[in-house]
DNA sequence: GGAAGCATGTAAGATGTTACATGATTAC
DNA sequence: GTAATCATGTAACATCTTACATGCTTCC
């Protein structure tokens, strides 16, 4: 057993198992499925398809189409199906990761204008607010039909996550002004005596593949 | 203007802008601070320290050791601080990015069984949880030292979507338990009928660099 | 009738991770 | 006294993105 699949895999896969597409379908398909919590850009899933190909889990059939390009629509084989089964059932995944630019620059706030950072603030609230909305939408719609359960609950881990976020991030601001914290800017020095203790202070959360399935001992 | 650097690098400049450090505590330092909200390898820092130092951005004095290897202690050059306040000053960022298998599971849930679908909940639930624990002790922590207030806002961060994820858990579960929903497994031919209008439904969320500063028209 | 967009992809390059190397030091 | 860990990195590789190619079609 060689190196296990990484996570684009089986979300193509899993797509696929839905109903057989092109590339360029898939692609779409994913900024408008898992796209929120799995994105892929169109290129990977081209190069997911050509490995799932040479690994025998999709197969392709090329089809000619008037006044566009010729396309190859996939379908997954049974050794696909099968893989992708078996993924879903083992605990053997890799970890989330979280990667929030606007919380690296809240991070270094001391060099920052209270007013600056206050406006960082603010932009990250209105994505979420906006983030919010668009999942609002996407989940109602889908909490009408019976079927869709497990894409509901899906789309209302984003919902969730967004209405958190703007939470949070009033939370933050009404502390910041609230407190004598915020004063006290541009003052790095002192800051820099406490980044030692602060790096003390929090424990390493290690990401990554996790939970490996263990063999017999 | 070539392209501007990734978030990957204007961390590096931050946490040099604390404090110098050699390639190992930068690596440390990341796991410890802003590791929670951008995840940074050891050999990616030593990359970015490589490019950082090749564009004069900071620079690495050798230092001997005794019986330890020698290492090289690298600090912010002034056109490296002033890049720094130049990023924190734009609105020109990446836009986040969140990767969650598990979600990707959910997801597609249909191929499940419900008490696997349950058991991947709890997992989720679980995770967060001890994620929850962990930050609320930094928050704690952090929340009595004045100086300390971005990195609290951070931590807090992580904190309040811990909260939310876990939280989310146990809404679906308790959803998926009550309702008539989550029977119809196995059913997927029903849900790639399903899958079309799913694929129609959701606007496309478009991630990557946002927010271009825009010059002088 | 030129510009923008759709429907297909491919090629090149940047970003990020896992595995390896090495000598000292500490833990059992 | 061997195994694990620390403190430094480097080399090799996998993942993911941005830019390009191409012919049609729709918009103004």
């Amino acid at each position: 057993m060689a190196r296990p699949l990484p996570t684009s895999s089986y979300a193509v896969l899993g797509l696929l198992s839905l109903t057989p597409m092109s590339g360029y379908d898939l692609a779409q398909a994913v900024d408008k499925s898992i796209g929120h919590f799995w994105p892929m850009s169109k290129t990977q899933v081209y190069s997911e398809l050509g490995r799932l190909d040479s690994l025998g889990l999709v197969e392709g059939h090329a089809i000619e189409q008037e006044r566009l390009p010729d396309k190859r629509v996939f379908r997954l084989t049974e050794a696909g199906s099968r893989a992708l089964d078996q993924w879903l059932d083992s605990q053997d995944h890799e970890g989330p990761t979280f990667r929030i630019p606007a919380l690296v620059k809240i991070f270094f706030g001391h060099r920052m204008s209270r007013e600056r950072v206050a406006q960082v603030l603010e932009d990250v609230a209105g994505d979420a607010d906006a983030e919010s909305e668009q999942l609002r939408g996407i989940t109602e719609l889908l909490e009408q039909i019976p079927k869709a359960a497990h894409p509901w609950a899906s789309a209302l881990y984003g919902l969730r996550m967004s209405e958190a976020c703007a939470a949070w991030s009033r939370e933050v601001r009404d502390r910041l002004a609230a407190s004598d914290w915020a004063r006290g800017h541009h003052d790095a020095s002192l800051d820099s005596e406490l980044a030692r203790d602060l790096f003390e202070a929090a424990p390493a959360p290690r990401r990554g593949r996790r939970r490996r399935s263990g063999g017999p001992s």
